[in-house]
DNA sequence: GCCGCTAAGTACGGTACCGGACAGAGTTGA
DNA sequence: TCAACTCTGTCCGGTACCGTACTTAGCGGC
């Protein structure tokens, strides 16, 4: 599980991969970036590294919430290969680093090959169909102690490190409350021993303790992505 | 617009829908009743014609929402096509009616002839993706009178008719919050003479005004649904 | 007619989160 | 060294919704 890799593409078979590799292309992607907009046609897909990206929906009057979270398991710009070409959230880089880019025509066309890449983007697109889902109740039925473990869970399974450069302002964008409730959120995990942070640096001491804190979402959106995606890397 | 066939078949061109219909059995569906249940391979495939199927997510406590509706414009077991076979979500009849069920193992053969069927299936999965992730932030930001309003006009949308039956507290039960809620809100409509109910059957007077209370949400899935959706009717 | 059931209305304290405002604390740079 | 800025901590009133409990209204069956 190591995040030097992207797993989508770990998981092809070596022609596919071999054949795909010349219009892969490494890039940065640095913290706050925009990797598409609202409505806005994608022109490349990427396939996150050690990067993380959030979907986020954002209303008229600027209000926004977290609606999934891609890293090294998926790829950002499903509405590509699904057919819309565009879609109504923004991607958000929320953990700067590295990702696999390919352009949009390429995509489409090994898409259309209808064989290993198809029938992994269909599943990992049916695992972000959970995540929303799960996301959906999440908000509407756990509180937002639950949340923020459940976010700082999804955010460690996706990084290298149990370190995370996020500060309270930008956690609570994400979560789509307020900058104080996060704050009383994490003074409680810190006071617990659990995390330990300061000034947009934060520390996971007890994975343990944030996961008995957290609400079932994450356990059953992370049952159902490894049953949708097996870790099978070929290469 | 007449609720009398299904949106996805009838965009599909003559000679894939005379291929299909032999395959296609009418089936009524009753109130309540579950399509499909929590991580249970589906066997079938549904497109609803006058009835509409809620998708819910229940939680370990029973607490659950609603986090997509189905009419005659889509179809219920996008997981079948998507490769999962299943999904964490429960697809229960929340207006009963009729709706053509396919086999399984029928739709994903016609899935894999890459034709105008795939195309419609992942254009219609791509709305849905819509619809679940606006459901999240409209939970997050919105209030519950605002979210019947808009639960009102998904339903009247997918129903010939003005009248729904449906009780304060099978509403309740989709959109998560108690029945008392419900309650105050749809109150609150009836005293503004947009709506008039009695004992599960509730008549709306006045579209526009219920839009008009409603938040954005309803109209960026609507808009977002006939982009990737065009009523393109052949036959 | 009365009983029984279901749907709808009401009440009241509790709480999670919002809204705004402000005070320290650490970091950066002139 | 001081100023400016960012990030964090705290307070307080307001409100939307919850949890529990109870009452009223309509509708059907024996």
């Amino acid at each position: 599980m190591a995040p030097s890799r992207n797993h989508l593409l770990a998981a092809l078979p070596n022609s596919d991969f071999n054949r795909l590799t010349p219009h892969l292309r490494l890039v940065s992607l640095s913290l706050g970036e925009a990797l598409y907009e609202s409505g806005i046609a994608l022109r490349h897909v990427y396939f996150p590294i050690d990067s993380i990206v959030s979907l986020l929906n954002v209303m008229a009057d600027g209000a926004s919430a977290e609606i999934a979270v891609v890293g090294n398991d998926g790829v950002v710009g499903v509405s590509l290969f699904m057919g819309g070409e565009s879609t109504p959230s923004r991607a958000v880089v929320q953990s700067a680093g590295h990702a696999y880019r390919m352009r949009a025509a390429i995509l489409k066309s090994e898409f259309t090959r209808a064989g290993a890449m198809q029938h992994l983007l269909l599943r990992y697109t049916q695992a972000l169909l959970t995540q929303m889902a799960q996301t959906a109740v999440c908000n509407r039925h756990h509180t937002l102690d639950q949340q923020l473990c459940r976010w700082l869970l999804l955010s460690l399974d996706r990084l290298p490190t149990s370190e995370l450069a996020m500060t309270q302002d930008l956690i609570a964008n994400m979560l789509g409350v307020r900058r104080e409730g996060v704050n009383d959120a994490a003074g409680k995990l810190q006071d617990a021993g659990l995390i330990q942070y300061s000034r947009g640096h934060i520390v996971v001491l007890d994975r343990l303790g944030i996961e008995a804190r957290t609400c079932e979402c994450y356990s059953v959106v992370k049952r159902e992505s490894d049953r949708l995606l097996p870790d099978k890397a070929v290469h």
